[in-house]
DNA sequence: GTCTATACCAAGATAGAC
DNA sequence: GTCTATCTTGGTATAGAC
């Protein structure tokens, strides 16, 4: 199965809170949107993880677009969340590392890394590349004022993010076992938790995407 | 005007060597895919950028998934080329920072990274993944094999890369003038030429997306 | 070699029932 | 709160004329 799993049948979901439905819906955008970007990514496909309708998803969000917006935004606080989390903790580790951790840690909450990163090569959409700005932004804030980077290690720390991100993307562990040298490329772009994403991809195929006849 | 700039009316385009339509057509198309993405372009917006007609550009290219093979085929061409470029070339900077800067300068061949980047992110596609995951190896082999990098140093030199190419995704430079936070992470960001990227910036607009209303 | 016309399908959004 | 049915648009691809 694909990480966008539909949850089963059609029954009517059960009745419940709007709001709790409405993190079950971003949750599941967030895999969806990850994993076919912006454009690539239907209502439809959304509702079928998400186990409800396609209308109760338009419906509850207002467009596409307002729900892309959301999961962005959510995804950026988790983000920043995880950092401060890192940052508050007691460790003997230097700071950049246990940072650098925490960012690679989040892989395990699928389509968080992927969704931010294809907001930011969709920078020249007016309200998406406005938000995609402003979120990466923030993230450099955070690292100057809150960590206290200079601007070198911000930028580093970013780029390593990025490569990072594009290996998530580019799904380079589907290589790992059979070519070393996407082995050689995983194993130093992962200091730890490579393991984390070598579990991922095992259960993530190319379901959804039309098959190549 | 976008980067993307309809070749003005409708009038048949005047008839020319296949060769040299399809050249065009590819050129044109690096550009909207680079702006839209995969899912995001349409064979018409290119057939615009082009200045032909939108069935003419299926028809030269079977599909539009065939169409983007191409170009990032291309794409990944002139990239090496540019890289081999770089390598036979007599300087007493060092490899790297030449390799770096020959990088940089594909800035201007408008698309050209951005087209790369946004197959990047698609790894789960199954053609287009497949063609992206071998690309990036591509490139990966050369750094470690003909220019001769170690594997930390060849990370460390696509990591900026990714940095690079998602400053000029997520249009960061829109914000050089006004956001000194923004100046100061581009100014970090590269190096040298960032001048063309201020430069390329200048006639980009939103153009072609939906206006925000 | 290039276009016009069009068939056909997919997807976002709306209306309204339950 | 959630669904079914449906309208509408827009996009790929084909047919066939020039």
């Amino acid at each position: 199965m694909s990480s966008v799993t539909p949850t089963e049948s059609k029954t009517p979901a059960t009745r419940m809170k709007s709001e709790d439905r409405r993190e079950l819906i971003l949750t599941a955008a967030t895999e969806v949107f990850g994993e076919f970007g912006y454009v690539g990514t239907t209502t439809e496909k959304v509702a079928q993880a998400a186990g409800v309708s396609q209308p109760y998803v338009v419906r509850m969000f207002g467009t596409k677009e307002k729900l892309y917006l959301e999961v962005i935004h959510r995804a950026l606080e988790r983000l920043l969340e995880a950092f401060r989390g890192a940052l508050a903790e007691e460790s003997d580790k230097p700071l950049d590392h246990r940072i650098g951790l925490a960012y690679v840690t989040l892989m395990s909450d699928r389509g968080l890394l992927l969704v931010l990163m294809h907001a930011f090569v969709l920078g020249s959409d007016p309200v998406i590349g406005e938000a995609a700005r402003c979120g990466f932004l923030e993230v450099y804030e955070f690292l100057r004022t809150e960590a206290g980077f200079d601007a070198g290690q911000s930028r580093q720390f970013l780029a390593n993010g990025m490569l990072v991100n594009t290996m998530i993307g580019i799904r380079m562990s589907d290589e790992y076992s059979a070519n070393p040298i996407a082995r050689e490329l995983l194993d130093e772009s992962f200091p730890e938790k490579l393991d984390l994403l070598l579990e991922l991809g095992d259960d993530r195929t190319t379901a959804g995407h039309e098959a190549a006849e």
